[in-house]
RNA sequence: CGGGGAGUAGCGCAGUCCGGUAGCGCAUUCGCUUUGGGAGCGAAGGGUCGCAGGUUCAAAUCCUGUCUCCCCGACCA
């Protein structure tokens, strides 16, 4: 047999590609640091995205939509904001080609008067709007959230992690004071935490960025962050306090109800395809990808074995019977009963795919009243009564997915340390990676110290509070220990 | 932007050093046999060798230029 997924101790990235080859997630496309997400790898999205989208709804929130051009001028109103996004934007100039000698070129008549910026975020358009749609107390809050594509001009890309067209979701919220938009803000981050722990079974460590990690323009940018299987860590998601500079920059005053005018307060929070990164990086294994229950497209597959007609017949009605007792129950069920394909090469590409369990019906279970159960993550397999399957599977769906987030969350404690000297810091990081909480003096210059000296960032400031000590650099005093990591 | 690698059939690659009929594996199509961990045999289809120049009787191969992608860094809510 040959190999076609490197193994993930040989070659991490390499794996990592293999993963979503074979699992057939996307592919890359002609222009650099872009990508195709292929069926497989968009159901998964659409899983997220579904559970996400009620997230939100639930807690008050409606979607709505921006476009994807931003007048140039947009992005300079808020200074932190430009300075962020300003050097990964791509941006259109002309509006039009023109045929040269059987190919086009750009018609240099068509030059645009204002430039366009296409959307690496959309706080800018959408307060542009907001100044419109608030006038008094009384329009507040305005809980928005929309699901687009953002295109960020980025150097180094990896699919999936960091493409330079991503899909994400940006929530905007406008509120009539701090307190409120606070709570905001921390609210969609525990919904995200949620998330995280509950559908895609990775465990987060919920805190907030310092300055220099700060996103453009927040105030405070509050963030889950997780650590994969590599030991390298990743920003999952992030919800930002964005204070008033939004409101300031596009002139967005609310009436209150004594009768002040006053700037409104901003959240914005996000999430993108880079989750699903996270998410193969967190569970997945040699033989590709290893999907939670909750997410997998496909919950459970039957691949089906026969001889002749006969015996095709008697096992499609057997295997039509389990599914009919399996969508009772909900389950996410896929008949493969492809012919002139060996079941080897189906247990291959289902195992690729992360279907979490994979049922095999043929003549020898037919006669014993029975079938053989797989599970992906385990690859434990036995056999089972047909009697009681489907609430069985049923359990067992649940199982995985609680085992799922134990093993991954047990991984991240194994690789979490705690250290006191910045020689015993820097001996973790190089060696053996991971997470390190370590004292830290709160300034930028000790940040950028460490960062030069080991390319790990502080990744967040825990919100439990910690023990005050002494930074590990500098000994001067510090409030509690800090997470460390190098990153994606 | 630095370092490395690569552009040859749908995919993965060999051939390039040393110029001479463009190949292999997988996939595809057809036929038969198969099916409990990537099936076998037989037949068939599929190529401006990234692009542009140059050298030569002759270029995938040598020379010059150029474009693109991937990986590792630097950078990055």
């Amino acid at each position: 047999m040959a190999k076609k997924i490197t193994s993930k101790s040989e070659d991490f990235s390499q794996w990592y590609q293999d993963v979503i080859r074979e699992g057939k997630l996307a592919d890359h496309s002609p222009v650099r640091g872009s990508m195709v997400i292929r069926p497989n790898g968009f159901a998964l999205w659409e899983n997220m995205k579904e559970e996400l989208d009620q997230m939100f709804k639930d807690t008050g929130h409606e979607n709505a939509y921006f476009p994807l051009f931003i007048p140039k001028s947009f992005l300079s109103k808020e200074a932190q904001h430009v300075e962020g996004f300003a050097k990964e934007c791509a941006v259109v100039t002309h509006s039009r080609l023109k045929s040269v000698d059987g190919g086009v070129e750009v018609d240099p008549e068509s030059k645009l008067e204002e430039e366009l910026i296409v959307r690496p975020t959309s706080e800018t358009i959408i307060w542009d709007s907001y100044r419109n749609w608030i006038q008094s107390y009384r329009d507040l809050p305005i809980l928005i959230n929309q699901w687009a594509n953002v295109v960020r001009w980025e150097m180094r890309t990896r699919l999936f992690l960091r493409t330079m067209e991503f899909l994400w979701q940006e929530g905007h919220t406008a509120h009539a004071t701090k307190e409120e938009a606070v709570a905001e803000t921390k609210q969609m981050l525990e919904v995200y935490r949620t998330f995280a722990e509950e559908y895609m079974a990775m465990p987060v460590i919920t805190g907030v960025k310092t300055e220099s990690e700060r996103f453009a323009g927040a105030e405070d940018t509050y963030c889950i962050e997780t650590l994969l299987q590599d030991n390298k860590a990743l920003q999952a998601g992030t919800s930002h306090f964005l204070g008033q500079n939004f409101a300031k920059a596009f002139d967005v005053k609310f009436q209150s109800s004594e009768g002040q005018h006053e700037y409104v307060w901003a959240t914005s929070w996000g999430v993108s395809t880079r989750l699903i990164g996270g998410l193969i990086m967190t569970h997945s294994d040699d033989q590709g990808l290893v999907l939670p229950p909750k997410l997998a497209p496909n919950q459970v597959v039957i691949v089906t074995i026969w001889k002749n007609d006969e015996q095709k017949e008697a096992v499609l009605d057997y295997c039509n019977d389990i599914i009919s007792d399996l969508k009772q129950l909900g389950i996410r069920v896929k008949l493969d009963d492809r012919e002139n394909m060996s079941p080897g090469w189906k247990f291959n590409e289902h195992e690729a795919a992360g279907i979490p369990v994979r049922l095999t019906v043929g003549p020898r279970d037919l006669e014993n009243s029975n079938v053989e159960l797989a599970r992906r993550d385990t690859g434990d397999k036995n056999i089972v009564d047909r009697e009681g399957l489907a609430e069985r599977v049923d359990t067992l769906l649940d199982t995985i997915q609680d085992e799922l987030f134990e093993t991954a969350k047990e991984r991240i404690q194994n690789n979490t340390h705690s250290v006191d000297s910045y020689e015993e810091f820097k001996e973790i990081i190089e060696n053996e990676g991971g997470f390190v909480y370590a004292h830290w003096d709160g300034t930028a210059e000790t940040e950028e110290k460490i960062k030069d000296e080991t390319k790990a960032t502080i990744r967040c400031i825990p919100l439990e509070d910690g023990e005050e000590g002494e930074c590990m650099v500098t000994g001067k005093p510090s409030k509690q220990k800090v997470l460390f990591a190098r990153a994606y």
